[in-house]
DNA sequence: CTTGCAGGATAAACCGATTTATCGTGAGAT
DNA sequence: ATCTCACGATAAATCGGTTTATCCTGCAAG
């Protein structure tokens, strides 16, 4: 065959011809503009399609203010929890018209802001950011220097530039102190080995207040690192080492998925029995968790509200109909109580409060 | 503080305005090329800092043919095994001075093609496909159409159009026949809940080919299906209904992590033990998998070789330097003995050979 | 002394859309 | 019959870089 393959793709200016109007009228006509007689709008489309005319996004942005994209910024994609999230990013930003670009600061702040910078040159509309520390991180810094439209997610409190959406960590850690005390625990680990985000500080701060409150005799104990993961099992096994017998903690709350997948082995490797020997709690559920035996008890996240939730508030920016001061959203979590905390009453799975303000 | 917000960007005119020379010669130095003097070098990089000038990347593109983009399409980012290709190919990209833009197909092939459309006129230099079905479906013929460039990675076969890269599928499940038959089990059933794709066909036919070949009354029964997940735990339980007492089959050989975690769930509820009632070896490991009890045996895919590979030869065709006709690659799986399919003999880690062209 | 040529710099055209300023037309008002 | 004004349509300017065609300068060759 022939190669007719270098014909260009055509440009508004040869729809303009083919339909014998002004590529303004074009432009118009492509960007649902009513001032065009109806006439001149049905032959400008009938065109279009007898081309195969597509618009030209670089072009068009160059002239053209608002872009219709939206930028996200995650720490990660190999979690499963961001992995979730963008997929509901990307499937709220589509329902609105918004296209959407990922990615990965790989937990690195200067990272971070090297790509909100580039996603300012690309004129997104507006950005969702997952800092990789908190809301007052480089990430966030860059944000408010560049005067760009954002909303804050997951790794975040209150903020007093940008909209925030997390879980309510707080309430629901809250939820788990309630729990293991009812279940009669006086003495907790708390495990975190993953970045030391604001996130895993507010689960542990909402355990520990609500278990003190309930019993200020209550022995808690921590161990948090953000090394790398295969290195910090040196560190479990010498503090169980060191705590043994009575000294032993009656149970354990793992502040993050990683960190229930690390303690499950290790106290595994070390021969005690889940629940028997030591109750395990994880914040953050994943699908293994209730097929594994035995199944973790955990705290689900609700990633899908906060996808959505998120986008909702960033887009209410963008389109101008929310104008206020920064607002701060606390989205439920759902504890899954399972087997490996034990249960001496029964109790019902837990909802946290919705938060607010 | 007074409001010098609205001070717009710099423009290379400005930059050039400082330096004293005309804009072509500032975006001779900003592009690296090498017919300025020094002297008018440094000085534009010197106004440059100055008035910390960023280059529009949209006004860029424009003109400029050749964009240093990359684009990667893939089914979901749900599954650990995409997040971590995604985050691989991020990583190459990145280290050959490229940026990528990432997507999901969701599972539809009308959206792949959509996705593509769109890169191509966002004029990337090249694309990553992970089809959802194979190197026939939709996405890729857009791809020949678009005339992109393009390599084809996880669920494809050779193709004659673009490269591909997949894990060696059909020499690790073969190696799971072997590891399977030499345990004396001759009753399998291969469980595949996810899309059918070309990928989870090439696992079944590598097993079948061997498993027969090494015992031809092989019993091998075939369980697949591509509805929601959680509807497919009927199905199972009416298989395991129907084949009891001497027809249960004595091995499950699940071809994905879904799938794998599926059969281990229903086999957990009704009450059979893993190794001892019936065998498990899962294709695609997790990290959980090595801490459930039993730990589950499973070949584990070479994510970082596909990415670092895929990008590889996709790099080498934008750059021109291979221009032969298409190749398959075949990237090496490891098999993870482990407690879920018991051991008479002690079989070492298998390594799948390399495959080639 | 003239011509040729290479190295460097630049003004201007260009990319493909959007936006602006202008213009023609016909209906309604005076 | 003349003047407005609203409505559509359009030519031209614009966005911010890249590419092209041209120009200048100085030096070597004829």
């Amino acid at each position: 065959m022939p190669a007719d393959d270098k014909q260009k793709r055509a440009t508004i200016h040869d729809v303009a011809k083919a339909a014998g109007v002004s590529a303004a009228t074009v432009s118009k006509v492509l960007r649902g503009v009513k001032t065009v007689r109806e006439d001149n709008a049905e032959r400008v489309r009938a065109a279009v399609s007898a081309l195969d005319y597509r618009m030209d996004p670089i072009a068009s942005g160059l002239r053209g203010e608002q872009r219709r994209i939206i930028g996200a910024v995650v720490p990660d994609l190999e979690s499963a929890f961001f992995g979730r999230l963008v997929t509901g990013l990307e499937r709220a930003a589509e329902a609105a018209g918004y296209h959407m670009i990922v990615a990965t600061s790989r937990e690195s702040e200067a990272r971070e802001a090297d790509l909100i910078q580039g996603m300012n040159d690309w004129r997104v509309a507006g950005c969702v950011l997952v800092p990789v520390r908190s809301e007052r991180g480089l990430g966030a810094r860059t944000l408010r220097d560049l005067d760009m439209q954002a909303v804050l997610v997951d790794r975040v409190s209150a903020d007093d530039a940008f909209d925030t959406v997390s879980a309510d960590n707080h309430t629901a850690s809250a939820a788990v102190a309630d729990f293991l005390v009812r279940l009669g625990h006086r003495h907790v680990l708390l495990h975190g080995a993953t970045q030391i985000s604001k996130a895993i500080r507010t689960r542990l701060e909402g355990f520990r207040e609500r278990a003190l409150a309930l019993d200020p005799g209550m022995r808690i104990d921590e161990l948090l690192s953000d090394a790398p993961l295969e290195d910090q099992r040196p560190a479990i096994r010498d503090y169980f080492a060191a705590n043994q017998g009575t000294d032993r903690p009656a149970a354990v709350f793992s502040l993050s998925q990683q960190s229930t997948l690390l303690v499950l082995s290790e106290i595994r490797r070390m021969g005690l029995d889940v629940p028997e020997d030591i109750a395990l709690v994880g914040f953050d559920d994943a699908d293994w968790m209730q097929t594994t035996w035995p199944s973790i008890t955990a705290v689900a996240q609700p990633v899908t509200a906060i996808a959505e939730r998120a986008l909702g508030t960033l887009l209410a920016r963008v389109e101008g109909e929310s104008t206020g001061f920064p607002v701060q959203y606390l989205e439920p979590c759902t504890m899954l109580v399972r087997q490996s905390a034990g249960q001496t009453e029964k109790a019902p799975p837990r909802r946290s409060r919705n938060g607010g303000q």
